[in-house]
RNA sequence: GGUCUCGUGGCCGAGUGGCUAGGCUGAGCUCUGCAAAAGCUCCUACAGCAGUUCGAAUCUGCUCGAGACCUCCA
């Protein structure tokens, strides 16, 4: 990291600290994945990008991540005032498939997703089913320390207990007793001591299909308690690094906190990142709202709000032109501009190993890379990184148009850099599939020259473009309307 | 309703007391057979009002506007 300080903005203390390791070289990373009940949408899959550059650039400052990320694949309730089905139970019935076939199925495609958008698998990632015991353990200990009751079969976590001890909002910055009188009156609930408390273990109706044996009947787990449960044993009561979005601030983190110290005596993490919104119209990307695109129908253009297809690598480019913790407004316009800006950082790639070199340079090499460390080590500025990736970028097309020069030295220096911070910190790649609106003009010249020959009579080239184009997989038509075609896989 | 955050030029988006953000777009120039690419130059900013200060986009207050959370949510 060039010898310069890592800050962290730390959601804890809302300000920007000093990045030490309890254990370096190594670091525990714990970040909230999906619920697998249905698609990754865009926004979702912001954060773990986000995230992928945080344990990028770790890894490049030389540390030993281990980054768990969850797969909750049950638990998590429909909401508080139904206390009965969980969500993966719901789809499942619903569409009449086994839960797991569910889980499963959206499993895969939420690693395809990330795949495509070119993020690092983590270290560790585990399920919620697959800890079923761990969590149940934890709950145990839990009631055993004072801070969970049963009720009838369904464990809570008696929050008021607890927040008489320690500070409970401390994570969302919520006036406690605002929060005891504001939240909302959710009815057929009133089993519970307190108002806050949640649940550590939920009883089955006899309708659910996911369910297992606990020493308080047959039930599931609460919706925060998986994470608890994980973070704890992969990367020990306390550990370094927690992230996950906003969103999950004021209630899942919050009582995550909670769990693990009623537990452990100890809050989990030392810094906790939160990453900001992906909004579309200034409103939150969400699949309630229904203004969520998948990434597939990114790529496609086929979705009403979207113009064309823009390429993973392309809306990649997109979100690190912001910072994590600023929300980022979807648009076409943006994505066109982050198209453009995209090939043209990655043409200046592939001119750098070409460049000749002289006994000069005309510009300053530390200068450049100190100011791009600069950049990450606050915070993980993307944005500001890039600006100076682009001041890169006009230094490398100087040199190429003989405006400026570089010595052999620092063209070595500059060659490592970019690579280290376009593909191995950015994760960036070269994309040779972004062609598909290409074909299109591409065809319609192929057309035109195939239109002229038929204009003159001279089939034998136009049957033999029809052919050419037919034996490398695509058909063409001849309509009253023009000539159209098809691309076979 | 409560709590919190934000409001930057045509678009996206950095920046938090004085010093260029950057990308895309538009105009002009250089280069070029033409075009493209590339380079250079330029245009439109800090929601409004008031205050603090030698000096504010940056601090304070108010007004207007937008959003998030309070309920599963990245």
């Amino acid at each position: 990291m060039q010898n310069q300080e890592l800050k962290i903005y730390n959601t804890l203390t809302k300000k920007n600290e000093k990045f030490e390791p309890l254990h370096a070289p190594f670091v525990g990373m714990y970040v909230c994945g999906p619920t697998v009940y249905s698609n990754a949408h865009l926004g979702n899959c912001r954060t773990f990008v986000s995230f992928d550059i945080v344990f990028r650039y770790l890894l490049h400052c030389g540390y030993k991540v281990r980054y768990v990320r969850n797969i909750t694949d049950a638990g998590h309730l429909e909401n508080d005032a139904d206390v009965g089905e969980d969500k993966i139970g719901k789809k499942a019935k619903l569409e009449q498939l086994e839960p797991m076939e569910i889980v499963q199925r959206y499993t895969v495609d939420f690693h395809n997703v990330l795949q495509l958008f070119n993020t690092l698998p983590p270290s560790i990632e585990p399920t919620a089913t697959g800890h079923i015991i761990e969590q149940i353990e934890m709950t145990k200990t839990i009631i055993k320390n004072g801070y969970g009751y049963e009720l009838d079969g369904t464990v809570y976590f008696d929050v008021e207990k607890f927040s008489k001890e320690y500070p409970y909002t401390q994570l969302s910055g919520r006036n406690l007793e605002e929060l005891l009188n504001n939240t909302r009156d959710l009815g057929g609930q009133n089993e519970k001591k307190g108002r806050l408390d949640f649940a550590l273990w939920i009883k089955a109706k006899p309708e659910h299909i996911m369910h297992w044996p606990s020493p308080w009947g047959e039930g599931f787990p609460g919706w925060h308690i998986e994470c608890s449960a994980m973070s704890s044993k992969y990367l020990g009561s306390e550990f370094d690094i927690h992230g996950g979005g906003m969103d999950l601030i004021p209630t899942h983190h919050t009582n995550e906190i909670a769990q693990n110290i009623a537990c452990h005596h100890k809050a989990p993490a030392r810094y906790w990142i939160h990453t900001n919104m992906l909004t579309v119209n200034g409103q939150k990307m969400s699949k309630s709202l229904g203004n969520s695109f998948l990434p597939h129908e990114l790529f496609t253009g086929n979705h009403s709000l979207l113009e064309r297809g823009y390429s993973p690598m392309t809306v990649r480019f997109f979100m690190l032109q912001a910072h994590y913790r600023s929300t980022l407004d979807f648009s076409n316009e943006a994505l066109q501009a982050a198209e453009k800006g995209f090939v043209r950082l990655m043409n200046a790639m592939k001119l750098i190993g070409d460049l000749k070199t002289s006994n000069v340079s005309t510009f300053n090499i530390q200068q450049l890379t100190s100011n791009m460390y600069a950049a990450l080590n606050d915070d993980f500025n993307t944005p500001i990184a890039l600006a100076h990736l682009f001041d890169a970028v006009r230094i490398i097309n100087s040199v190429n148009d003989g405006k400026e020069t570089i010595t052999q030295e620092d063209k070595n220096i500059l060659q490592k850099l970019m690579n280290d911070f376009v593909f191995d910190i950015f994760g960036l790649k070269e994309e040779n599939t972004q062609n598909s609106n290409k074909i299109d003009g591409l065809m319609e010249l192929i057309f035109d020259i195939r239109n002229q020959a038929k204009a003159n009579k001279d089939f034998r080239t136009s049957d033999g473009i029809r052919d050419s184009l037919k034996s490398i997989g695509f058909e063409i038509k001849d309509g009253k309307e023009g000539t159209s075609y098809t691309m076979n896989n």
